[in-house]
DNA sequence: TTTAAAATTTAGAGTTGTCTAAAAATTATT
DNA sequence: AATAATTTTTAGACAACTCTAAATTTTAAA
C-alpha cells in the first residue's frame, strides 16, 4: 500500500472498473463482496484488490473493514451505476446506429464507458431516444441511478407447453451470444417449451413457431424471459 | 529512464498524445522537433519528454539522437494520424449528431480519440457520411493516413475589397471560437475586407454582407479562408 | 477445541509514467 | 576562441498501480 490522499473527485479507469465489478457482485452478495470474488471478476490478484479496496475506502466509495467483505457506499453506488449507464447507452449506439452485432460491442463499450462528460451522456441518451434496455436486454439505469431490474424469470423456469418471449441474457460473452444467434434465439423471440428431458434438464423448444430445437440447461438458465 | 522492452503493438494514451503533439509540431519544423517544444505542447517538463522520446524511439515510432530534434518514422506518423482521424471524426459526431457547439467538443474528443477499434472508426466514418473536415475546418485524414491540408491562406493575407469564405480556424481554443461565434464568424461565412488599419494591422470586415466589424490581426491570422 | 484449509492482508519489489536538481552538450555573445 | 546562456540529458525519487511470497486471520474439519 502506498501513501495516498484524495486529490480529485474523479475516479481513474481502474477505480471505475473496480466499482463496476463490486456493484455487479453486490447483487448476489448484498451483505458484502469478498476480496477473492473481486479478484476473480477483475482478473487480478487478491493482494491487488486489498490495495485498491483501501483506496476506494479512503475515497468514501466503499465500506471496508479488514477481513470482512466490502459494500458500496451511496457515493460508490452512484459512481458505479453511472459507468454502467454509459456502458449500456454506448452499446445501444453501437448496435442501433453503427450496425454492430450484439456480440461484438462489449469490448468497445468497456472503453467508451470511461469517457468523462455529463453533457455527453445526456445528449447521447436523448439522441438514442431514451432507451430502456441495452442490446442484451440489460436495463439502462436512469440519470438518477435507479435501475429497474428484470424479474429474474429464466427460460429454465418454464414448464412443458408454456410460452414466453426472450427479454434478456444473463451471460453476455461473445461465444454465448453467437450460439444464440445461430438458433435465432435473440431478444424478442417467442419460445414454446415442447419437452423437458429429466436426465439433464435440457429442453426442446420451438423458437418463433419454428421446428423444435434442443438447448442445454446452461443455456436455459442464462436467458431471461417474460410470460 | 526505466528499463523497458516493447511488449505490445498498442500505444498508451500518453504515447498517443506525445505522437500527436510531435506530429502537429512537425508541420512547422519538418527537420526535427525540439524537446522543449514538445514539453510546451504536452504541458510537461523537458526531462519527462526525454524519457518518453527514448521509449518511442525504442518502439520505432520516432527517430531520435541525443541533443537533436525528433522526427516521426512512417510507423509513428501512421499512429499519430490515426489518432487525429479519430479525434476529428468524433468531433463531427458530437457537433452534427449530438448537437454540441464547436467550442465544446475538443475535450471530449481528446478522450474518444483513444478508443481502440478499427471497426469502430470505419463504421463511424460511414455513419457520418465520410466527412472531409471537422467542425473547425481541419481536414480529416483518410484511412490510409493521407491528409489534404488547406492552402494556408489566412484572412490576414487579404487586401482591401477582397472577398472570401471562412473555411477553417488555426487555433481551436474555446475562448477563440466563442469570440468568433459572437461575430457570426463561423465556417462558411463570407467576408469582405473594408479597411486595413496600418497602425496595428487590424481589419474592418463585413461578415455575410452585414455591417463592418473590426477584428485584430491575431484573429485574422487564425482564420483560414478560400477566395 | 485443536488442527487444517482457505481467505485475506502485509511486505517488498517491478512498471509506467511524473518531477526536481544537477550535469553535459549545444548555441549565442562578446 | 572563450565565456555565457540555453537546451537537453541524467540521476534519483515519487505516484498509481501491479505482482510474488510470506504472515495473519477466519472458517471448516476432525
Amino acid at each position: 500500500m502506498y501513501f495516498c490522499y484524495v486529490k480529485t473527485d474523479r475516479n481513474s479507469f481502474t477505480e471505475e472498473n473496480y466499482l463496476k465489478a463490486i456493484h455487479k457482485l453486490s447483487r448476489r452478495n448484498p451483505k458484502g463482496v469478498s476480496t477473492n470474488s473481486i479478484a476473480g471478476a477483475m482478473e487480478t490478484k487478491a493482494s491487488s484488490v486489498t490495495d485498491m479496496v483501501k483506496k476506494l475506502a479512503l475515497k468514501m466509495l466503499i465500506n471496508y473493514k479488514k477481513y470482512q467483505g466490502v459494500t458500496l457506499t451511496e457515493k460508490g453506488r452512484k459512481a458505479a451505476v453511472s459507468v454502467v449507464r454509459k456502458h449500456r447507452l454506448w452499446e445501444v449506439f453501437l448496435v442501433d446506429n453503427l450496425g454492430f452485432k450484439w456480440d461484438s460491442v462489449h469490448e468497445i463499450a468497456e472503453q467508451l464507458e470511461h469517457v468523462q462528460s455529463e453533457e455527453l451522456v445526456i445528449r447521447l441518451d436523448q439522441y438514442l431516444g431514451f432507451p430502456q434496455y441495452d442490446p442484451h436486454g440489460d436495463p439502462i439505469p436512469d440519470s438518477d441511478g435507479n435501475i429497474t431490474h428484470h424479474k429474474d424469470t429464466c427460460l429454465s423456469d418454464l414448464k412443458v407447453n408454456q410460452v414466453a418471449v426472450v427479454v434478456g441474457v444473463k451471460d453476455s460473452s461473445s461465444s454465448f451470444l453467437q450460439h444464440l444467434e445461430k438458433m435465432k434465439l435473440v431478444l424478442g423471440a417467442s419460445v414454446k417449451v415442447e419437452e423437458i428431458v429429466d436426465f439433464d434438464n435440457s429442453m426442446s423448444i420451438c423458437i418463433c413457431d419454428g421446428l423444435p430445437v434442443s438447448i442445454s440447461e446452461a443455456v436455459a438458465k442464462n436467458l431471461y424471459i417474460k410470460r
